[in-house]
DNA sequence: GCCGTTTTCGGCCCGACTGTTTTCAGTCG
């Protein structure tokens, strides 16, 4: 995704916003909607190419698109700008407020913002307002105070462990259980837990009394809502096991993607809903997704790929590509032990890693530039000893030494050419310098790709999920030298950075990049970690040709160091 | 606004929960 199709699809999506909180026909609320998420995931750039290409874009968007593109705004944006304050917009973002209620706020009672609502309920203004009650006022003045917290999304590793938390703590009531939403479709960030059952009522009972539950948000029959003391919220759904498979389909979304397999069952004169797809009473499948996709002729959609762009009409055509599982994998070129910040010794990773059947493994310990981790030659030259010492125990996992090179301010590295060239394999990445300007930035990694020693660009963008913006770099640039060069990008498994994002994924695909999906591992348990890099790939289309450490132990060494 | 094996007009996904509305509107996913 390139940085002019983010921003205006960011502009299109808050002039639907606005459009909706001036009373606008919600079909093209939807319109604009779709047409923004598709120019943010839009391989090419719409400033080099015609903005009609990007479906779900027709004439009245694009020329709103060119406007924007030439002067950073359009003209029914800015005249929607002037009507409704941004505060009104944020108003919304208030749980259970939406444009109707926010718009008769701001028009009744000239309230611009979430504060201007919490004192205009504290003041008594509110009360007696029609479709206002108390206990609507106090939800939302509730709502506004926990506006930030709610507003948090928690990155997937929080997620997955509470998600499996809970299905712990139910699974001896229920006949199945599982979780659904963004968290099955692998998302690196999660608003909300879907957990559904095949169980008897009382479950909810158990659900409430839960130690992690903090507060009950909403219960019924069917769902019970809590938010738990991790500030996650958690809906827990009943749903019959005949229906099952349509309820995992429908709740695990997205949204999209459930509205574009709903066309092709009504177009055949079906009905899709959580219950199963049917011909007027008559069931034609619910009990498994698989069922369902192939009732559509269409192929199995995995998870990752339902995002309503794309995969509906490549999985229509049988032409969904063969994702990377897990069990793909061969090995990992990213890790480190206790000799720089890693908690476990060479010894433990390496046995660990062979556990899990890796046909080769890389210890890539800091080097001497992260003056903190204290690394020398003289110790890296050590420790390439024990490795080939090592080796012995272990002959079906080729060991490999190499190292986590420090990309400087001016692209160069830790060592010169004739200490690298005896490593076995050198990731590179950014530690320092994270405020460059885009220009540095994107020389520094060109400079880094371009380095004939330098094997993989670790963890690229070096965002921390909640706690540091990823660097500014043009990474079309940066990806094209990156291609060039046969560098491979990195995708960090480590859930906290999840880097690449697997729109960058897609991006960096499209000009013909490929990927070392790692670990990043300071601990035994992290080298697990692994599925949610996967989870990237998955969701970027990747197939395992496309992911070096998928491939053959020799196929690897020869893209390494091609000679 | 978009779109087309219902094709240039007319449809665009659908059910659960909440609060207060005595029959439903708003919101969410």
């Amino acid at each position: 995704m390139a940085r002019a199709n983010e921003q205006a699809a960011a502009a299109l999506q808050e002039y639907s916003e606005l459009f909706a909180l001036t009373g606008g026909d919600a079909f093209r609320v939807r319109s604009y909607q779709k047409a923004a998420k598709a120019i943010a995931g839009f391989a090419e750039d719409i400033s080099q190419v015609d903005v009609r290409k990007v479906p779900g874009v027709g004439e009245a968007i694009a020329l709103k698109m060119e406007e924007f593109l030439q002067r950073g705004s359009f003209r029914q944006l800015d005249a929607l700008r002037e009507r409704v304050p941004d505060g009104v917009r944020r108003l919304t973002k208030v749980p259970t407020l939406g444009p109707k209620t926010a718009i008769m706020l701001f028009e009744d009672f000239g309230i611009d913002s979430p504060s201007a609502l919490s004192e205009a309920i504290a003041a008594g203004r509110l009360d007696g307002v029609k479709g206002l009650g108390a206990k609507t006022l106090a939800n939302l003045a509730k709502g506004v105070e926990q506006l930030e917290q709610a507003s948090r999304r928690v990155h997937i590793g929080v997620a997955m462990s509470l998600a499996e938390q809970v299905i712990a703590s139910l699974a001896g009531q229920a006949e199945r259980i599982a979780y659904a939403g963004s968290l099955r479709r692998m998302k690196d960030t999660i608003g909300d837990i879907d957990v559904l059952a095949v169980a008897p009522v009382e479950i909810m009972e158990t659900f409430k009394a839960q130690p992690y539950v903090e507060e009950i948000v909403a219960a019924g029959d069917k769902k019970t809502s809590v938010r738990t003391k991790t500030g996650v919220q958690v809906d827990l759904r009943v749903v019959p096991a005949e229906s099952w498979g349509a309820a995992m389909q429908y709740f695990t979304g997205s949204k999209e993607h459930n509205v574009a397999i709903r066309e092709i069952a009504v177009k055949k004169g079906w009905k899709l809903s959580e219950y199963g797809l049917f011909e007027g009473e008559r069931v034609i499948a619910a009990a498994s997704e698989e069922e369902i996709y192939a009732a559509l002729g269409m192929q199995y959609v995995p998870p990752p790929l339902r995002e309503g762009d794309g995969e509906v009409q490549l999985a229509l055509r049988n032409a969904l590509p063969r994702l990377v599982e897990l069990g793909d994998l061969r090995g990992d070129l990213h890790t480190h032990t206790d000799l720089t910040d890693g908690i476990a010794s060479l010894e433990e990773m390496v046995a660990a890693a062979h556990a899990l059947g890796y046909a080769y493994y890389a210890i890539t310990d800091h080097a001497p530039d992260l003056t903190m981790q204290r690394m020398t030659l003289d110790k890296a030259l050590e420790q390439r000893g024990r490795i080939r010492e090592l080796q012995e125990k272990y002959p079906d996992m080729r060991l490999l030494h190499g190292t986590e090179l420090n990309i400087g301010p001016d692209g160069s590295v830790d060592w010169p050419a004739e200490i690298l060239r005896e490593f076995d394999v050198c990731v590179a990445s950014v530690h320092s310098h994270f405020s460059q300007t885009r220009e540095e930035m994107t020389a520094r990694f060109v400079a880094a790709c371009e380095n004939p020693y330098v094997d993989i660009i670790g963890h690229p963008t070096t965002r921390k999920i909640g706690k540091r913006a990823p660097v500014d770099a043009d990474w079309d640039t940066v990806f094209k030298a990156a291609a060039r060069t046969g560098t491979a990008m990195e995708i960090d498994s480590f859930p906290d950075r999840s880097d690449l994002p697997s729109e960058l994924v897609r991006m960096a695909r499209h000009h013909g990049v490929r990927f070392a999906i790692d670990s990043d591992s300071h601990a035994v348990p992290h080298l697990r970690n692994q599925r949610f890099g996967v989870g990237i790939a998955q969701r970027a289309g990747l197939t395992p040709d496309d992911v070096i450490t998928t491939w053959p132990l020799e196929d690897l060494l020869s893209f390494i160091r091609p000679e």
